[in-house]
DNA sequence: TTGACGTACTCCTCTAGAGGAGTCATAAAT
DNA sequence: ATTTATGACTCCTCTAGAGGAGTACGTCAA
């Protein structure tokens, strides 16, 4: 059996046992000794190095895999985590000049990527608004609004959910109620209402996934996710959009661009 | 003994007890049932609540802290956790008019929302810059930079750790390069030395903490962390600073505008 | 060549203990 | 009245097992 590359457990030190197992582990990790999915030695393997119980090593495994650093794959062993290639969102992402491509502005930019944009699980319904959305869009949460909801992936990995609500009495029977909605997306179809768009106010929060969230994303463990709400407001003032999206962390780097003015 | 609040175990689903018991946990927090503060019952009144073995009972509450809905105290219990004021950070806390009233933008703000802000560790180092810096200043990474690194505090609690980075060139031997930067801060000084700050760009990526920056951060298991990077440019176009900052996730909210031309 | 099977290896779940260490309230000693 | 000791309760670390289930791969029969 070939050496392990890591060295043997300070018994002097407080420090407990799986954690400096975890350290040793995380060490070679950010060397590189152990590269992007690379295989880290099987529980028995270290076992036998450190000479301690499994579920001291399974606890160190734990705290790598908490800090997100390592994947475990049943049956096949624990991985280094290979972080997929990331989205960058420029500030001017809903620029109208993008809009008049007539994309959408995640495929025109996933396709821009080279990659293979798919949007999934669209579903569309009439409902009263919570407390917060009704208060961003500024009117009574008695007031119906149409909520969409759906699915972002890139090459068949799901990256993000989203839900943007409108005030039904601005989107009902309109396109914007549809399944497809057209070319360009919903903004345009905003526009075409009437509604030109001034600004948007991007809110943006992390944390960790809820269950759901896990799910829909198929997030690793220990990945962190963006929880970003995005208010559309047209030229007069009035908000007619809000979009409640979730990110995967590891797929998005997002960017901004603020006046010194 | 009082009752937990907890069904039985569903001893015909697939389901590992110990997701089981966490579901259970998760559930009551969500509903209420625990509010943020309280106690979760203890390890030992949940092993006598479900007749399972120790371990079973502690890897729920792991997956419970993994997720950071509660935190362990030593000798103490377990705790729901609460979740402490959140900064907005505003899109426009750079602009000059802030600048102008002679106070930096941490201080300004944490003091307008009450709290009291405090400035730590600060260390101004002369070194080689890295490549991602050398690359965001547009310099060479045999050339100088100054790196002035400081940790922010509100009511005593870590928040953010900052490392901003100046080609020596523009500081040496200027207020940037002492630890007290002056009234309105280093961006205040650098329009002064005639660099008119024109824009900054933001890039902000969501993780979990490295070690080091859950010691400097106080953070609790299981909260991500804002990795933001943050490069000013001169009217000229010139890139004139680079910050880089970690925030605790669970003390801020950023906040941005665009524009929708 | 293909497919079924077995085997070795992997991680997953759970049990049943043990001693350690931090916290807190109370009782005893000063 | 103050300090010190004690003990109950808490979570933390570690051991030593057991069976389960998913994966990879070689063998053997069709």
């Amino acid at each position: 059996m070939a050496e392990l590359p890591f060295p043997d457990l300070d018994p002097t030190s407080d420090r407990a046992v799986f954690r400096q197992i975890a350290d040793h582990i995380r060490h070679a990790i950010e060397r590189g000794t152990l590269a992007e999915g690379d295989k880290v030695p099987s529980e028995a393997q270290l076992m036998q190095h450190y000479g301690v119980a499994r579920m001291t090593i399974r606890n160190a495994l734990q705290v790598l895999q908490g800090e997100g650093l390592t994947v475990a794959e049943h049956g096949r062993g624990v991985f280094v985590r290979s972080h997929p290639p990331v989205r960058r969102l420029a500030s001017d992402r809903f620029a109208r000049r993008h809009r008049e491509q007539g994309k959408a502005a995640f495929i025109a930019e996933t396709e821009g990527a080279g990659g293979k944009p798919t949007v999934d699980s669209i579903k569309i319904t009439e409902e009263r608004p919570s407390a917060d959305v009704a208060e961003l869009l500024g009117i009574s949460s008695e007031d119906q609004v149409i909520a969409r909801s759906r699915r972002y992936l890139i090459n068949g990995q799901p990256v993000e959910t989203a839900v943007s609500y409108i005030p039904a009495e601005i989107a009902r029977d309109t396109r914007i109620a549809q399944p497809d909605s057209g070319p360009g997306g919903i903004y345009a179809r905003l526009e075409e209402l009437g509604f030109r768009l001034d600004r948007f106010v991007e809110e943006i929060r992390s944390r960790m996934p809820l269950r759901d969230e896990v799910r829909a994303l198929k997030l690793a463990p220990g990945v962190p996710v963006f929880h970003l709400v995005r208010t559309a407001y047209a030229a007069d003032g009035r908000a007619v959009e809000v979009c409640d999206t979730v990110m995967s962390s590891d797929a998005y780097v997002l960017s901004y661009e603020l006046p010194a003015r």
